[in-house]
DNA sequence: TAGGCATATTGCGCTGGATCAACCTTGGGA
DNA sequence: TCCCAAGGTTGATCCAGCGCAATATGCCTA
């Protein structure tokens, strides 16, 4: 297996701030692994054992309900911790990660998660920054889905999509990954036909352009007028 | 002002791997305070300046959305801390604190908080293990928002007010914060007409009973049934 | 004791969006 | 080259629960 390159971790937060011979250490320590698309990094229910970092792709964070419905919790994009059970005290995962499109992976054992937030300055603040990051975007989720309707949650979703996961393109802002309108559907908690209906809809009226499996945003600002401009 | 005892923070769990002369210097830093029912501690948006204890009553915590509609994030009871921003990298407060009822709390300066983790033992790993339930709890609500029907979701707020929240009285167990049916649907994102609706058929059918801004569920099985068993 | 406000109840009509159903399109594998 | 599974579209129907409205009731203040 060939050395990783001390490059890969001097962009990403948690890492930012350590030296180059600490993540010398820090990569020596990693596992890499590749992940085909639509496979899983680990499952709901597992025990938690490792800590992830997400080196390049993007990752559906998803729970699935007694009646079998699944949810997207969240997304991930390349840069970013997750699978951090070992910082919340968790024993099992609370959700699965799926990979949306191929994925580059570290992980470490558990057990040295105690050691980077003792050894490594800013490593242990930089992560519950992170932490706190998602939990504002999930009371903005459960906001949206107790008080919106259905066109604006969707539209709120793209927009974020798009912040979070886009990728400019020429005619507007791409969503990097391979996205259906079930997809869709499970960020928002409604059904695909009801996705499907609004981006036809969209589409009709130039805001977004979509081919199967791919969604391109053209007008964003009139997205978010969808958002939340019915009020 | 009088000294407040020891016994206070022996119970609470971040704090319960200390030693009395720890929790005596602890307690000489914090600020006691007294809220009214019905009172903010901190507000949304207002900048995080302080971490705080509960020491008596219960809290509701609370967004507001751009078109006004509450929502109510969590609820936290006697012994928890809360307004925890310092832990998660939060400039501002993210959503206010309403009292339930008259409520007791210590508060301390964000900058103890680096102090307390480094120098007690437990205190942080203690309290991001709450910041892990909260995720988890939060993560459940937007399953539910996301997939159940209204009176599911209703019900499965209920039981858990009455798991975190109940107080036992001979007919059945009680909610031990005065609560309302706009409350109830602030938790759970449908209207109070609905809520209304819903206890009212509830105590006809002898599951629960309530008073003015009071619930007793005196059957919590068959509300449990009505959680999930729809399907 | 009266007045006023917050809380709760209940009826009615309407509609957003789920459900059911049929069919089309695309791309990858044999 | 053909086949077929995954993904997408669109029409028709139905109903849970929202919005609106009117009324009731307990509680606090003066």
């Amino acid at each position: 297996m060939k050395k990783l390159d001390e490059s890969l971790l001097s962009d990403v937060p948690p890492f930012r701030r350590l030296t180059r011979p600490q993540i010398r250490t820090i990569l020596d320590l990693a596992q890499p692994r590749r992940f085909d698309a639509g496979s899983a990094v680990f499952t709901e229910g597992a025990p938690v054992d490792r800590f992830y970092l997400l080196l390049d792709g993007h990752i559906r964070v998803v729970r699935t309900t007694a009646g079998g419905d699944q949810i997207i919790v969240l997304h991930i994009s390349s840069g970013q911790l997750f699978g951090i059970g070992a910082a919340l005290g968790h024993l099992t995962y609370p959700a699965a990660a799926m990979t949306a499109g191929e994925c580059l992976t570290l992980s470490w054992p558990n057990a040295l998660w105690a050691d980077f937030t003792a050894t490594y300055d800013g490593f242990a603040t930089e992560t519950y920054k992170v932490v706190g990051n998602r939990m504002g975007e999930m009371t903005m989720r459960m906001m949206e889905l107790a008080t919106e309707q259905v066109e604006q949650r969707v539209a709120s979703a793209m927009l974020r999509l798009i912040t979070q996961n886009g990728r400019k393109v020429d005619v507007g802002i791409e969503i990097d990954f391979p996205i259906t309108r079930q997809n869709i559907s499970e960020m928002t908690g409604t059904t695909l036909h009801t996705v499907s209906r609004l981006l036809s809809a969209w589409e009709k009226d130039g805001i977004v352009a979509s081919e199967r499996r791919k969604i391109t945003v053209t007008q964003p600002h009139r997205l978010a007028l969808l958002t939340g401009a019915a009020a």
